[in-house]
RNA sequence: GGAGAGGUGGCAGAGUGGUCGAAUGCGCACGCUUGGAAAGCGUGUAUACUCACAAGGUAUCCAGGGUUCGAAUCCCUGCCUCUCCGCCA
């Protein structure tokens, strides 16, 4: 959400800014809506402020055996206004939110204009390995070691979705282990959080109501499953009135990650690239505004800190105006290189939503003057598990259809060090 | 799921139709007092909207509707919390 007041008084920045984001609103309607808005709250508020005068009026009378009749039938009069005009305001208020809601965040001065091609690479870490051999996809040779059953879980739950067993399945609570404990001594403060949330939950994150068609939904209770822990943990801070003092808040949680893929038919559909249903462990920041681009490049350099240690050469780029998220102002993504299917994966998205989801939220905190602000919000992968396992299985492999552990997760393996 | 009770400011807790944004206490901040502290005394202590600013105004006692000239107070709906019962991991 933005604020108001900065859409009123920077309406030409704010168009230019929605559309290189590759959006369409209407602005000019929406200021209209509130020009109006302002006119009826002028005029209601003066019918209000003479209701108040008369009450005082008529309770004075009444005390002292007056008759308050006449007073009585004009407000009366009085009251009916401001029922209809307050009716008004309601009716506008809705349309101004209905269109409010749709305006995506703004992107950073430092954003370059552009679409998903226009990623700029800002750095490389590791050597792209070259195998002297024939490296199996992952989901080749994770059916081969018996780790990855794919056709178990097409059977259980249709197309887009994997199963792990064995260990496969303890490489994957390995890394989990490892990436929270690697946080955790980092400062971030472990948190379980709900898989099920409320609209309203997801409307403060960001989700909502861009995303509908990306969510499950329950029929039941109108709860949607959440695409990421990022809904869950950010929402702690719903309603609530931080201390200055506590910024800035860093989490981290591990949760399932539920996404519909609606528009993404047909890509990926092999191994577990892209599906309905994967791990992720997910780092939240709250921080004071004016720290926010500072903790954008510490939380990046936190989600690369568990892909160095496992290892695996990646890449970090910055995403193009028209490919940022809806609710993000800037974002880096991470690409883990997967020596099987012979590409890059996105395996973490790094972003700074400033002060967008905190409106939404209305999460804000006391600054040094005692001033109630809104602090800006960050969030990355650390890292999703459903493109780091296919990474492993395949730049870990061996001539002899072995998979060699990493060293880092060999003690989370129970000192096993290798499968197959 | 059934029955009951309840949701008031940072917290505790008054307030059942009239001048209530809300007594009182605690907490917190500042000042006085003190060698210093405690105690004591005094002052202050919400958020948002409207507004160029200030002043002023308006709204907010879980949320949304309703009754009324007027609602924290009465009525309806929803949400949440607690207690008991049932069910259950």
């Amino acid at each position: 959400m933005l604020d108001m007041k900065f859409i009123r008084e920077n309406a030409d920045f704010v168009k230019k800014a929605i559309t290189k984001k590759k959006t369409v609103v209407d602005i000019d309607k929406m200021l209209a809506l509130d020009s109006k808005r302002r006119d009826i709250i002028h005029n209601v508020e003066d019918l209000k402020k003479q209701r108040n005068q008369a009450s005082a009026n008529i309770a004075k009378k009444k005390k002292a055996n007056e008759s308050a009749d006449s007073v009585i039938a004009e407000m009366k009069k009085v009251g009916e206004q401001i029922s209809n005009l307050d009716g008004e305001l309601r009716d506008l208020d809705q349309q101004i939110k209905d269109i409010a809601t749709w305006i995506p965040n703004l992107p950073h001065e430092s954003v370059q204009e552009g679409g998903e091609d226009d990623m700029v690479i800002v750095r490389e870490w590791g050597e792209i390995p070259e195998p002297t051999f024939k490296v199996l996809p992952h989901w080749e040779i994770g059916e081969k070691l018996g780790i990855l059953d794919l056709e178990a879980a097409t059977k259980i739950s249709g197309s887009g979705f994997y199963l792990l067993r064995g260990l496969g399945a303890r490489l994957q609570r390995a890394l989990v282990s490892y990436m929270l404990d690697t946080h955790a001594a980092d400062g971030f403060e472990e948190i379980t959080a709900p898989y099920i949330v409320t609209e309203d939950s997801m409307f403060g994150t960001g989700q909502l109501p861009k995303m509908e068609d990306d969510m499950y939904k329950t029929t039941e209770d109108g709860m949607y499953l959440i695409p990421t822990a990022e809904v869950s943990i950010t929402n702690i801070m719903k309603k609530e009135i931080l201390d200055g003092k506590d910024l800035p808040i860093k989490m981290v949680g591990y949760s399932p990650c539920f996404r519909r893929e609606a528009g993404a038919a047909g890509k990926d559909t092999r191994g577990m690239i892209r599906v309905h249903q994967f791990d992720k462990v997910e780092m939240v920041k709250v921080v004071h505004p004016d720290t926010s681009y500072e903790e954008l490049e510490k939380l990046v350099a936190q989600a690369e800190k568990i892909l160095q240690g496992l290892k695996i050469p990646y890449r970090v780029g910055t995403l193009a105006t028209g490919d940022l998220s809806f609710a993000a102002a800037k974002c880096y993504d991470i690409e883990l290189w997967a020596s099987g299917v012979g590409k890059y994966l996105e395996i973490s998205s790094v972003s700074n939503f400033e002060s967008f989801q905190t409106r939404r939220m209305n999460c804000r905190f006391r600054n040094d003057e005692k001033k109630v602000q809104f602090p800006h919000t960050l969030n990355g992968s650390g890292v999703a598990l459903a493109r780091l396992i296919p990474a492993i299985l395949e730049n870990y492999q061996n001539e002899d259809g072995t998979v060699t552990i990493p060293e880092v997760l060999v003690p989370y393996m129970g000192g096993i060090e290798k499968i197959g």
